[in-house]
DNA sequence: GTCTATAGCGTGATAGAC
DNA sequence: GTCTATCACGCTATAGAC
């Protein structure tokens, strides 16, 4: 196969342009270390990039983080409504709540998200994020995501019309909790089980995650709803 | 009613030993921000206290972490194996099922417990140190729990005789990732509830994870078990 | 057992030369 | 757009007076 080569005289090293590049290393770093547990020289360090430069380009460091969350924020959720419009079409109830709800973990876990390999790593980076308590952070993360929640919310209790309203948001509450921890803390999964079960498996994650949730849904639309509540 | 009196010229103002105010100041202040939110000056200001006696008494931050580890772990573990044997003399199934999962959740929000008020508090700062994946906390983590996990998943495992053990792990291990993220992040069901939903009720989110859980490790059992698996 | 003083280093952010 | 130099401050940890 006969490609476009380059020639050598002309060859120039292909250094990512330097915001991208710390953006990268930001990222990396942060779905690592969270918020706090990261300086900025140490994004300079690894982007190879002048820390005059990170602040040139961004500002401040929590500027940065609002840049991370712009390149991943639209294009998660985008797919996350594609799924779920998608999921929509399924008219067996609980078949479509197990689509719904694979619509709204897939995003997360899935590398194959267009922008820099990353739907797990930016969600790591939310994940330790809601847990460092980050004044800075914690504006950054507020809308960013609600909105799509909300949407998701109303297309399971289309499933499940006997269930309490309330309850249904606690349960997709737990997802996401239990969603964050298994992408942060695989690990304490292979270590109960002794190796035998591996928490990195995003696979078997996400279908454990979908099946158990489900699960927890439909229990609710079950039981009779309780009067007034 | 009459009551011991102090003579006024006797008292002294009954200030804590210097190292339980440390304790409780590192204590509430690390459950709001995690380990690397927090500086020693800051516990010393806060416990009023000089800087040096957190030294002094403690050495580094990562044992003054450990000394909080130290006095809940113990008592943790034993109400929750407390419960847990209780619930064990319970025959039918799903209820024994429920009674254990609920021994499991509640000495991790109850703010009943023997020290400095708080199981909810000590486990909020589980619950951002397990994110924060400092590397000082992680091995502090590690061991202090495993061991009565364990023992839960034994006792589940007996409820739901059909369900595979992975699975069942699978299922323990979102129950933690929800408990941590509702500790947290309760405030985040106020807002997507337009405040109908209040996520600091604790007996309320206990219920709910308790019937979540239930629902989701009773589909497991019922589900016929897949060859080899 | 508690305190002051300070060492030695890393932090986020800024100013200004090139 | 990139770099160096530097500010002002916070950090953990230590040494030694009281």
């Amino acid at each position: 196969m006969q490609t476009t080569e380059i020639p050598v005289h002309t060859y120039k090293k292909p250094r990512q342009p330097t915001r991208e590049a710390i953006l990268d290393a930001a990222e990396l770093l942060m779905s690592q270390r969270g918020f706090n547990g990261v300086s900025l020289r140490e994004i300079a360090r690894e982007s190879d990039v002048n820390l005059g430069s990170v602040t040139y380009h961004f500002g401040t460091k929590e500027k940065l983080l609002a840049a991370i969350y712009d390149r991943h924020t639209k294009p998660m959720n985008q797919r996350r409504l594609e799924l779920l419009s998608e999921a929509g079409r399924i008219t067996d109830r609980k078949e479509r709540l197990h689509a719904i709800v694979r619509a709204f973990v897939i995003p997360a876990f899935s590398s194959q998200s267009d922008v820099a390999g990353g739907g797990a790593r930016f969600t790591r980076i939310r994940a330790i994020l809601s847990m460092e308590g980050n004044e800075a952070a914690r504006h950054i993360i507020a809308a960013s995501f609600d909105e799509t929640t909300n949407l998701f919310v109303d297309a399971i209790a289309g499933c499940v019309p006997n269930a309490d309203r309330g309850s249904i948001l606690w349960r997709c509450h737990f997802l996401l909790g239990a969603l964050y921890y298994t992408l942060v803390n695989g690990d304490r999964i292979d270590r109960l089980s002794g190796g035998m079960v591996k928490g990195s498996d995003h696979d078997r994650a996400t279908e454990e995650l979908v099946r158990a949730t489900a699960a927890a849904l439909q229990e609710l639309d079950l039981t009779k709803r309780k009067a007034g509540f």
